[in-house]
RNA sequence: GGGCAGGUACCCAAGCGGCCAAAGGGGACUGACUGUAAAUCAGUUGGCUACGCCUUCGGAGGUUCGAAUCCUUCCCUGCCCA
């Protein structure tokens, strides 16, 4: 088994690394390392996926990862327009999303050989006055100002709190080097000056050398960020974004990012991602295909995938409604005396107001069991159920299947 | 605490008494074209019981026939001073 840094680059993971052949050196016995996150959701998206991903791949080189919850920074995250009160209410809030995203980890990363920990813990408890004496005393405002980071933010206005966000995440890898033994943290690009803080801290107080990783800020070729979909961030969850839409998500990947998400999102072997990278034209569509299902694979279940893929097939090949199709239910005896079109679209979410559902028949973009609506008057009745159902299409992609009962 | 500049729709940003549901750009959506891609072109983009009505321009009052536009006050943001 080779070292993980090679396989972490190889597949896109690396942005930037402090002391990379220290790093690789450390990298050939296990360590521990941690990256962080923020408990404010109660599922991880897409941009999270990037750096489950890489903790995955890093326990399967066999080292240990520590999940951060930031219960206690993300108390004070973003100090505007939130009241006494609010906070309070997260704490607890904090809890049941911890155990949520703890299930959601599950799936990639063996728990008995990782750690979940939540920061709140060690922060919540600190004293001012100990902590300015003993971290504080570290940290040069002089330098701090410098970075880039802060240097952006002079222009708009930095609050003390954001300012201090640092030291307690400097502090964060102190005390999990300590516990823990923790010689590597892992994070976003933006979080790079943050990391290296804590790097430099260790070393001022522990006088250890320990490692910063940072993954790049993934877009898309077409410049979104990713993991935002048209209706909003694309949640790990299958309630909040179902595994159908999901896959869709990832079959609609731009071309040109088809091959770079292979290489993070899934685990194939970088033999078989080459291969489909080279697929030209109307070919990609079997690599994104690929990518879908192994991606839904991973992140809901094979028998999700599966369902996914033949959903999505049945649609866009052969017409055919799946069970997958994100559905609803409607009562047969509504639908006997005659249901607005316009009513259903709004209803079911595929338009947000009666005025959008209205556009989007003037736009002929509305269809009904594959016909397009013609009037925006039109009224649906028992007559339109086709085999116990009814298909609504909004624009060439978004279905929805309702049921009659 | 003082001075100055600001707070406009998803975001940026015009408007500075009526012609403003509010220019322009971005984004998004729909249509055409296509490969469930991109690019391109066209249209749409507050709500509703819809050729009309209602609610929006930081909050609350006020002036006026009429306000996003003027006045008062409060809240918030940035810059400068303390």
């Amino acid at each position: 088994m080779g070292n993980v840094l090679d396989v972490l680059q190889e597949r896109g993971f690396v942005e930037q690394v402090s002391d990379p052949e220290g790093l690789r050196q450390a990298l050939a016995k296990p360590v521990t390392f941690y990256i962080g996150y923020d408990p404010s959701a109660s599922s991880f998206h897409c941009g999270n996926l990037l750096t489950i991903m890489a903790a995955a791949h890093m326990q399967r080189h066999g080292h240990r990862p520590i999940l951060l919850v930031g219960g206690g920074t993300g108390m004070i995250g973003d100090p505007s327009g939130r009241s006494e009160m609010r906070q309070l209410l997260d704490e607890e809030r904090i809890a049941q999303n911890v155990a949520a995203l703890r299930a959601q980890l599950a799936r990639f990363i063996d728990m008995d050989r990782a750690l979940l920990l939540n920061n709140a813990d060690w922060l919540l408890e600190l004293r001012y006055i100990p902590f300015l004496r003993d971290i504080g005393r570290h940290f040069s405002v002089n330098r701090m100002l410098a970075a880039e980071a802060y240097r952006a933010r002079m222009e708009t206005g930095l609050s003390f709190i954001e300012f201090n966000y640092q030291l307690l995440q400097a502090y964060d890898y102190l005390y999990l080097h300590r516990q823990y033994g923790c010689t590597l943290q892992m994070g976003g690009n933006d979080q790079w000056g943050n990391i290296l803080a804590g790097v430099d801290l260790i070393r001022r107080i522990e006088g250890a050398e320990v490692y910063a990783l940072t993954f790049p800020l993934l877009t898309t070729a077409s410049g979104a960020k990713m993991g935002k979909s048209a209706s909003g961030a694309v949640w790990l969850d299958a309630e909040q974004y179902s595994p159908f839409d999901f896959y869709q998500y990832w079959i609609n990947t731009h071309d040109d990012d088809v091959e770079r998400f292979l290489r993070i999102y899934t685990f194939l072997p970088m033999d078989e991602i080459k291969e489909l990278g080279r697929l030209r034209g109307a070919d990609i569509r079997q690599a994104k295909a690929r990518l879908a299902y192994e991606v839904t694979s991973l992140v809901h279940s094979p028998a999700a995938a599966d369902q996914a893929r033949d959903a999505s097939l049945a649609l866009f090949a052969d017409g055919d409604v799946s069970d997958a199709v994100p559905s609803t239910t409607l009562d047969a005896r509504e639908l006997a005396e005659g249901i607005p079109v316009l009513t259903l679209f709004e209803r079911v979410g595929l338009c947000g107001s009666r005025s959008e559902a209205r556009r989007l028949i003037q736009q002929g973009g509305a269809y009904v069991n594959d016909e397009r609506i013609e009037s925006v008057d039109a009224v649906l009745s028992s007559e339109d159920v086709v085999t116990g159902e009814l298909l609504l299409r909004a624009g060439k992609k978004r279905y929805h299947r309702i049921t009659i009962e």
